[in-house]
RNA sequence: GGGCUCUUAGCUCAGCUGGAUAGAGCACCUCCCUUCUAAGGAGGCGGUCGAAGGUUCGAAUCCUUCAGGGCUCACCA
């Protein structure tokens, strides 16, 4: 039992004891530095239940639980304020309880709810970017931080891998690749593909050009370009199925998921299940079908099908064209479903940037009205868009931040500070290598998620991202600090400690690490990493005092010196697990 | 124009379902490596929480209006 579950149960004792109230909620926050104690009470929101005066009644309350309460030692009114001061026994026996369990703050998930999340969902015509690093980092982060608070995750993504998109670039390798290979060219495969569909646009402006010189106009001039024409006729033949186009789809489909295994594995993520769009988009059709003749959907003159959402505040939307092909959102509904049946989660998460907030909406009001039950539980994790300093990522205008390329200006970077500061003699070159990756994808993920997921990230490639204060590194070196303390140690972690009197640095530790379970429970409830990500650093700026300020080794009893030593390593363990959390790893040495 | 969303220190961000004098980091200024890793610590400077009303014992937090930014309202995905 918590100290706060502890103390509710043991006010709504007194409430009743003092004056027969039952307390709707109690609230508690941390005592503020400038007063005596470790948990204060707000009085004031009790006074709705409580008739009388805040300071009087905080005072019996305080007198109760130092009477009634062991933990509780001390207490004192300020205002409306109950400050309670928990004894040193209390922490010590949380700490003793708990600090060789390494799973420590995760609830056991085995049986728990099944949820799925989807995160990544890339198009199969361009490499991954910095858009891409934020939702992967996200959808991972999530996914664990559900699993830990009890929830059995699957971690999927939705391939879409059909479209007009793919043709465009596979038209551009037929007519101007020459056979080129990633193999024969030495490059990513999806970097390979992403050039092709670069290629058409070029070629696609220049016939536009020609066509406009010759007396077109603009609108026209795109529409009838020959190689757009080609493009439309390959989707076609792709959907009938002509071997040569499948054959080539599938080639060069294969290049780009070469190449994106290659960066998600650089960023550490990874999926239960693919879903491809090109499998599912055709259940979206037939359900379509069958929502038609239950009249959720309706079909106009010209064929095409929609539904009605007026009376839900919002429009009218496609659900299929009138020459019978599907569209964005059809696809989506086939998809989940597909999920539903293959899986058996009470919710469905999906990552995926707030541009597309209004579809979601639609897509969950749909599948709503179609009659699944699941569709109460599905959620759309929306977060801002990642921005430069010159504004937006343009593919055009050459300004997307690559994400192989971050990467590897991260460690580079990493590389370059470890080796000024020239405190890995004795590691070998592999071994280095080692910690400059942890060290420089550790600085990026951090930065991407400590901000709330709603928000837009003002990403600076040159000065944003840092290695000092708020950062990755930061507290990677207090964890590599703790590592050296156990190697001179070398504890036994088990060993029990006597009754000692806690430093205040101390208390202080031991007051984070307890809230910890807490905070996982939390930052699931909310869908956010950077409630991990935030409050590992408080728990990491408190070490740190701690470090500098008490001694270790210099201790005055060997007694105290294997508690400072096992108190490390607890807080080195919770570090550790945070930030698996966030899918980032810490190293034995920086 | 309709809908959604954001605005907190020069910059980047915390601030939980309303609670004490709004907190960090960066930058700038002082100190601290013969002691466990200075990618660190101790301190200073810096804020009419976009604006105005309202609800409340109490508002950065809730409501309304306004201003500014972003996204979105496609037979694109």
């Amino acid at each position: 039992m918590s100290l706060q579950q502890l103390l509710t149960t043991k006010l709504q004792e007194a409430a009743q004891a003092l004056f027969q109230a039952e307390l709707p909620t109690v609230e508690f926050q941390a005592t503020r530095k400038e007063f005596e104690g470790d948990v204060t009470v707000v009085v004031f929101s009790m006074l709705r239940v409580i008739k009388g005066n805040p300071v009087q009644i905080g005072e019996q309350l305080g007198q109760f639980l130092v009477d009634n309460v062991e933990e509780i030692t001390a207490y004192n009114v300020v205002k409306g304020f109950l400050n309670l001061v928990v004894g040193d026994a209390y922490y010590l026996n949380f700490f003793s309880e708990n600090k060789t369990n390494t799973t420590f703050g995760f609830v056991d998930n085995t049986d728990g709810e099944g949820v799925m999340v989807e995160y990544s969902s890339p198009n199969t015509n361009k490499p991954l970017h910095l858009g891409h690093v934020r939702n992967n980092l996200l959808g991972y982060a999530v996914a664990e931080i559900l699993a830990a608070s009890g929830k059995k995750v699957y971690k999927t993504q939705i391939i879409n891998d059909r479209g007009i998109h793919i043709c465009k670039s596979m038209l551009a390798w037929d007519k101007f690749g020459n056979e080129e290979t990633p193999e024969s060219t030495g490059l990513k495969g999806d970097k390979l593909v992403g050039n092709y569909y670069v290629k058409f646009d070029q070629e696609y402006k220049k016939e536009i050009e020609a066509l406009k010189a010759s007396g077109k106009t603009e609108e026209e001039a795109k529409k009838e370009a020959p190689l757009l024409l080609e493009a439309q006729q390959m989707l076609l033949d792709w959907e009938a199925g002509k071997p040569e186009v499948v054959a080539l789809w599938e080639k060069m489909n294969q290049w780009v998921y070469d190449g994106f295994g290659v960066t998600y594995d650089k960023l550490g993520v990874s999926f239960e299940k693919n879903y491809y769009e090109s499998d599912t988009y055709k259940l979206g059709k037939d359900i379509v079908e069958e929502g038609l003749s239950k009249g959720v959907f309706y079909k106009r003159e010209d064929g095409s099908v929609w539904i009605d959402l007026t009376d839900e505040g919002l429009d009218e939307k496609l659900v299929l064209r009138s020459n019978g092909t599907s569209v964005y959102i059809t696809q989506d509904i086939g998809t989940a479903i597909q999920r539903a049946k293959d899986f058996t989660v009470n919710g469905m998460v999906y990552t995926v940037g707030n541009e597309q907030d209004y579809h979601f909406k639609v897509l969950f009001l749909i599948l709503k009205k179609l009659g699944y039950a699941w569709a109460e539980d599905l959620f759309h994790l929306s977060y801002g868009m990642v921005d430069l300093p010159s504004g937006k990522m343009k593919s055009r205008e050459g300004t997307v931040v690559d994400a192989d390329d971050l990467i590897d200006e991260m460690q580079q970077t990493a590389e370059t500070i470890s080796q000024e500061l020239g405190k890995l003699e004795g590691y070998t070159e592999e071994e280095k290598k080692e910690v400059y990756n942890t060290v420089g994808l550790g600085a990026l993920k951090y930065f991407i998620l400590k901000v709330d997921p709603k928000k837009r990230i003002l990403f600076d490639p040159k000065a944003s991202v840092d290695f000092q204060g708020n950062t990755g590194p930061f507290i990677q070196y207090t964890y590599a600090r703790i590592q050296a303390i156990l190697r001179k140690a070398e504890h036994d972690q088990g060993v029990a400690i006597g009754n000692i009197a806690l430093e205040n640095k101390e208390k202080e530790l031991l007051k984070i690490v307890e809230m910890y379970p807490e905070i996982i429970q939390q930052a699931a409830k909310q869908y956010s990493p950077a409630i991990i990500a935030n409050y590992t650093y408080d728990l990491v700026k408190a070490y740190n005092s701690f470090f500098q300020n008490v001694s270790i080794f210099g201790a005055d009893s060997e007694e105290l010196t294997l508690f400072r030593v096992q108190l490390s390593n607890f807080v080195g363990n919770v570090i550790k697990s945070a930030f698996g959390l966030l899918g980032i790893n810490v190293p034995g040495r920086m």
